[in-house]
DNA sequence: TTGCAAATACGAAATCTATCGTAGATATTT
DNA sequence: AAATATCTACGATAGATTTCGTATTTGCAA
């Protein structure tokens, strides 16, 4: 998959993710939120995703229904290299640090990472 | 500051940011390294940055001297919330996980790491 | 069945971003 | 001083993204 989504898709993506499957309506109600932008605008939107493979949809009843082709992970996959290399010289350990610096984290998110960490020693021998 | 740099100007800010000071053919030569485009483009998006206000610069002489208003770290900061917000549902520990997982980080890395979760832990009591 | 509401399809305009060509200004070299 | 090289200024274009208006279709209700 070579496809990148852009700042609105990634918008839309967010909300499909959430409810796992969504009608334009749904997607729209959700975004008009935070943001007001015409009905049509986010159908279009859509259409243009399942054009290029972003999204599936159900068109056997009226109201079409979309599911993400797209995955979360992936998204965070790109998005992580992205600013890896754009913004922090390639150091994922800046990354981490300004992260957890930046965002309080919950003692249990934080001993998840230490757990993490742990694990990953021991596989490295 | 609320002016966001396209990624573009990100490219030029990572010369910036790297140099400290630059004329436009600094960043030209260290761009025209990964990329192709001409000297004029450079030019051109530079004297954008500088009327958006990212950039200050030295007109004393011909040749133009630029310094970054915008800071690494905030394009750390903004680059870190977006993400977040976008494509972690606002989780800093999958952001962390997920960003060791993928990207070999290492021993050293790690080591700063875990310094920086002790200290966190230390903090908190 | 007729009319209404809600949905899709589609073209086109409006923005934003990036690229470049050309002109004019300023130094440098011969 | 004249020619040359280098730089800035600036407008215009191209391409991508977003927005929206209008037409058409579909289902439902009166």
């Amino acid at each position: 998959m070579d496809i990148k989504p852009t700042e609105s898709e990634l918008e839309i993506l967010q909300v499909i993710w959430n409810k796992g499957q969504c009608t334009v309506r749904d997607v729209h109600e959700q975004l008009a939120k935070t943001k007001d932008a015409g009905y049509t605008t986010t159908l279009k939107l859509m259409q243009i995703m399942h054009d290029k493979g972003l999204v599936e949809r159900d068109t056997t009843s009226k109201t079409h229904l979309y599911k993400a082709l797209f995955s979360q992970e992936q998204a965070q996959s790109n998005a992580l290299d992205k600013i890896l290399s754009t913004v922090f010289k390639g150091s994922t350990s800046d990354l981490v640090i300004q992260a957890l610096g930046q965002h309080r984290a919950s003692a249990d998110e934080i001993d998840a990472i230490k757990n993490f960490l742990n694990k990953f020693d021991q596989d490295k021998k």
